[in-house]
DNA sequence: CCGTCAGTTCAACAATTATTGAACTCCTTG
DNA sequence: CAAGGAGTTCAATAATTGTTGAACTGACGG
């Protein structure tokens, strides 16, 4: 945690035209970013993670792509609520996100995911295409 | 829908007493509960539905045990928290209730998920077999 | 250094979920 | 009919989820 950045006089201009901000942004934008590990991995919160539509298609698209830039996704949803979707598969233990300068690189945990609940991905993700088909 | 029921006389003191209710509860509680066709069961509402774990425990129970009185279930949860855990499942497609009496029987519908996402349910209870035997 | 881009964080907001306890409905029995 | 039991409904509450747009951070190139 790094709280002794120097004050942002642009961002105090800026604050006062926007009208929004108190504080200071002072959270760590880690260059590795935390996954649990794999005996760590909730059904809980796997089973909600991917109760969600836009966080399904994602890994749905990643299964068939492999790898991805999260770049990818971009005409899924706006930028934020990706991110927030992103953390939310990454904090299930759902995908494991690294970073490659300035983008980020998305898969699915397949290997972890088999190994905890066997035939659980498989069969969301079948069901997920036979819908995508229908559709 | 049985609109001309009689003014609740004891009601009306009681409400004076306990100082809470306004209206009549007018809703039918029928003898037969509406149960979403099988090929409108949605993943989406199924994964949901099981991601919190009372419900996951009442379906676990319900698939060793077969049809149950949902009078099994009553050292779960308080009743009114397990009323509303039944008509999750229900509405999700996942069980199915008869009323018979006084008593409702619940039951999964194993038959109908399995045909409609083959192997999902089974890798859940799995899943949640192991965690029971662990814990 | 500055500007741009990729993606995140933050705060606000609306919607939804899960829990609670009292009142309710329906069924059964005496 | 009254009483009791099974289970539901209702309203209130707290917590959580999903969305949004502005501000932010870090990387990169000129």
């Amino acid at each position: 945690m790094r709280c002794f950045a120097p004050p942002f006089a642009k961002r105090e201009k800026q604050k006062e035209a926007a009208g929004g901000r108190n504080g200071a942004y002072m959270t760590d934008m880690a260059k590795e970013l935390h996954h649990p590990e794999r005996d760590q991995i909730e059904l809980s919160a796997v089973l909600e993670a991917l109760s969600e539509p836009t966080r399904r298609e994602i890994v749905l698209r990643l299964t068939e792509e492999g790898e991805s830039p999260c770049q990818a996704f971009d005409a899924t949803a706006p930028k934020s609520n990706l991110s927030y979707h992103y953390a939310r598969l990454r904090e299930a233990g759902i995908t494991r996100t690294r970073i490659v300068g300035p983008y980020r690189m998305i898969s699915v945990r397949v290997d972890d995911l088999a190994a905890r609940f066997p035939g659980l991905l498989d069969s969301i993700i079948a069901a997920s295409r036979a819908r995508a088909q229908a559709g």
